[in-house]
DNA sequence: ATGAAAGCGCTAACAA
DNA sequence: TTGTTAGCGCTTTCAT
């Protein structure tokens, strides 16, 4: 805290000028004449006034302060989405309090609660996937404004969403391989449930609250059903490589993959970490890239362009995503209509010379 | 803001006591009998009463919260350091609010201004490199405590550094290099001081308070140097590539440099930008890693890893960084010793297969 | 147009 | 041990 600090009442002083004239002009509210006006300014000027914001907002209620929750600042992902919140909070005269969570529920449930003590005007929230995410649904109760960031879970209906089109993502990226004359497709994915269950939800994503309360992986895998359906072609289970959420998993997995004789030409793997373990585990077993098998990953992460061939990947609008955030949530907090939207942001497929026509059409 | 808060005189009333029985039971200070304090505590649960922290700090002049001002938050190393940041203050109580500047003096002007505002307890602030950080100086006068993150610039000589060890990182990873038996290492720098300059400075740079007001990269240069000297070899002006602070830059720097031939079997690249291009351009020149030329980068980035042979570099201990400012800024804001101190952690080498003895000595 | 005064929620003398 | 009260810096009626 700053020690001897310029308040009002040193300026209004400094100016001859009642306390309350002070804070009118300052506030730049209610009529001041003139002169009062200039006096009361170069006093500020001359003592180097600053607002108390505290103080400001103890009376008005606002802090104009919004806090992020993530799992992770220091997942490239999530630095992204801040940066693109912050600075789009900040041209809207809003500051930004951060927590991380390591996707813990318990420390997400304090940071939330800390937060609220802090008196943040909203709260931006990639939440902790958890069966009951009560932290959260008591905020809401206390109609604090919050925005969810990628993620929803079954009893967030009610709040609004900012995402990217999962599965956009994905779509896009195996539709372009099937353009490309690829027949057998492989997909790797770190969702564990059953193909069926995800088989009868595709038909119905076009709406956004069907598709919503899925996790980001569980869409993708969706968007690899309709590409395929689309293109009349069969999903065949021995195509979808199942890994747990790790670099080496993947790797493994797509070893295995590659080491049964499945007559797939290309694959896609449908998130970050996936896909650098399935890049490794193509180059340890000896697999040309693009010649025997096409290759795309997902985010557009340093090494896509370092290796080679270089890789083609599905890019999300990260800071973007961020930005969007930003806005609808101070839209909310500033009093836009709160009818829970989802807005969905769009991914691009950037093509790199990772992916070419399988070689039987070539 | 939350619409209906309940304040400690709902709770007061609750359990029939004063608002200042009601405060002392729940700020734990001051005596209270052992029925007062579970009457108020139990009207507190059952009202979910939750502290106003703006509150609070209007009282006690302390936010419990500091700012973070950096270039970039989504630049790896920043946000690496943004998280080794906010967790330490977190465990200390302490929330932390984040600023972007793209390197803008104007920029970061504001951005302080408005975390004076806000009252912080303190800034953690990675500088602009300017002539004259007015912004900083004016709020280290009016006593705000202020940590330097990785730059210091003079002016700020009285401020707290923290930061890596850049002369020892280089010196190491020349060293290394030497060790194996190189003699020509080439070093790629975005410096542009003549060398004769850094070379006076580097006898002395064992005091941190001639070392600190140089950039990390003239730092780096530095350690270059006295790896040299140490090690008895002399100091080729043709073996130093100079580039601007892009990957293309460097690549170029890179490319020329193996167009003549300077008879080097080694390179290091001082950062990370710098090694991303320097390995491109190491690449398209068709030269061979470890057996033409070792290389050593910096920076524990993706990319390290995923290419072929894998990239030995210089990493800094970024979670460490931010934790460690965090822990100085929070010491000096509950009243530690304010003299300005030098923090310097030290990076790591770590080893790779980009890195083998010189052919001639095989 | 200007000033006086109340009050946001909390803490900390001081009294009782 | 408990209650009363003043006040942190600001905004905002309400008089004047």
């Amino acid at each position: 805290m700053v020690h001897e600090a310029v308040t009002i009442i040193d300026v209004a002083q400094e100016a001859g000028v009642s306390k309350s004239a002070a804070a009118r002009v300052l506030a730049r509210r209610g009529s001041t004449s003139e002169t009062m006006r200039t006096k009361v300014l170069e006093a500020a000027h001359r003592l180097g006034y600053r607002p108390n914001q505290l103080a400001r907002a103890m009376k008005s209620g606002a802090t104009n302060t919004i806090g992020i929750v993530v799992p992770d600042v220091a997942i490239p992902f999530f630095s992204a989405v801040l940066r693109g919140l912050a600075d789009t909070a900040r041209a809207a005269g809003v500051e930004v309090l951060v927590s991380n969570t390591d996707n813990d529920a318990d420390v997400e449930a304090r940071s939330l609660e800390l937060l609220a003590e802090q008196r943040v005007d909203g709260i931006a929230i990639a939440p902790v996937f958890q069966e009951d995410p009560a932290a959260i649904i008591r905020l809401q109760a206390e109609e604090l404004p919050i925005v969810l960031l990628d993620r929803r879970m079954p009893g967030l209906e009610s709040l609004p969403l900012v995402s990217v089109d999962h599965v956009a993502a994905t779509e896009r990226a195996v539709r372009s391989l099937i353009e490309l004359g690829h027949r057998r497709i492989g997909l790797l994915t770190e969702v564990t449930r059953e193909r069926a269950v995800l088989d009868d939800l595709s038909g119905r994503v076009g709406d956004p609250y069907v598709r919503s309360p899925l996790r980001p992986s569980a869409q993708r895998f969706i968007g690899y059903l309709r590409a395929l359906r689309e293109a009349g072609l069969e999903v065949d289970d021995d195509l979808i490589l199942r890994s747990g959420y790790t670099t080496q998993d993947a790797q493994r997995a797509v070893e295995d993959f590659l080491a049964r004789d499945t007559g797939a030409t290309a694959l896609h793997a449908t998130d970050a970490v996936l896909s650098s373990g399935a890049y490794r585990g193509i180059r340890a077993r000896g697999v040309s890239i693009p010649d025997q098998l096409s290759f795309i990953g997902f985010d557009d992460q340093d090494w896509t362009t370092m290796v080679q061939p270089t890789v083609s990947v599905v890019e999300q609008p990260q800071q973007h995503l961020g930005a969007t955030a930003a806005t609808v949530l101070v839209g909310i907090i500033r009093g836009a209509a709160t009818e829970p939207v989802v807005h969905l942001l769009e991914p691009e497929l950037i093509t790199r010379e990772s992916v070419a026509p399988p070689a039987q059409a070539r």
